[in-house]
DNA sequence: TATGCATTTGCAACTGATTTGCAACTTGTC
DNA sequence: GACAAGTTGCAAATCAGTTGCAAATGCATA
């Protein structure tokens, strides 16, 4: 059973109906390693699916993030841009020459985060915490 | 001498023209104490500058952030919002529930961020850290 | 396997935030 | 005070994303 068929079947659980268009749309997010934005995921899954819309694209990827099945990430001023939302929590370093994505992950900081606003009667409801950054020349 | 004279100063070295829109800009991002976007400052500078555009607001505030003099946020998916430049690093809480903009430093922090990046060979150019809170009810 | 209808689609038009082209108007300099 | 270059206000454009609507389709049921 591929990721796509897996992402497929939690939607259906959900009560969420897989049409042609959504099907293709898993396949393409199951299939990504990177972090596409709307339009590129429609690029990808209109070969699938000549006729897909953007729309339907936009509508459903609202309706994989409700479903908790994919998440979005707005970096800097770009576009959303999209992964499957995978167990493990991560956050982001953006290369700002390059564009590229690093996930990365610290339990410290975390705790850290946690302890601050604790400190003043808060609780984390989400964080966002991105590093954009360059590579050392050395 | 005024806060917002410190700021028209620093514009004028940097070869920048102070016009009266600029100045009625100036002296409201001066004087806010919290995290207004642009529609907002607009609105405030407009009592003294009736004829002030939201497109010289934009233009301005983006010439603005490019010498440093002021900073430009983008929470989550609202509009962006700006505040002068302290000399001081900081990044924000917002509570999900009333919008309102709680500002933090944590140097712990930061170290651990800097120690991450130079582990796998870069070095941080700027970075966004954002906490999404609640008022803990007890 | 056919039926029914609520859900979903594609399209085109709309939105909200921000940017831009352009002619008229200022600013800071000489 | 005059002039060149930088700025302005306006309206139109852009960019990412959303929405109304009639036609098409998934899927629970017969």
């Amino acid at each position: 059973m591929t990721k796509a068929d897996d992402l497929t079947q939690a939607l259906r659980d959900a009560g969420v109906r897989i049409t042609r268009q959504r099907a293709a749309l898993l396949t393409v997010i199951a299939g990504a390693d990177d972090h596409p934005d709307a339009v590129e995921l429609h690029r990808r899954a209109s070969k699938d699916m000549p006729s897909l819309s953007l729309s339907t694209v936009y509508r459903t990827l609202t309706a994989l993030e409700d479903q908790g099945v994919i998440q979005r990430h707005q970096f800097d001023g770009t576009p959303s841009r999209f992964e499957k939302a995978e167990d493990d929590h991560h956050d982001h370093m953006i290369d700002v020459d390059t564009g590229e994505v690093i996930e990365f992950c610290s339990d410290r900081i975390e705790q850290l985060q946690t302890e601050l606003a604790a400190e003043i009667g808060y609780e984390i409801v989400h964080h966002r915490m991105e590093l954009y950054v360059r590579k050392k020349d050395d």
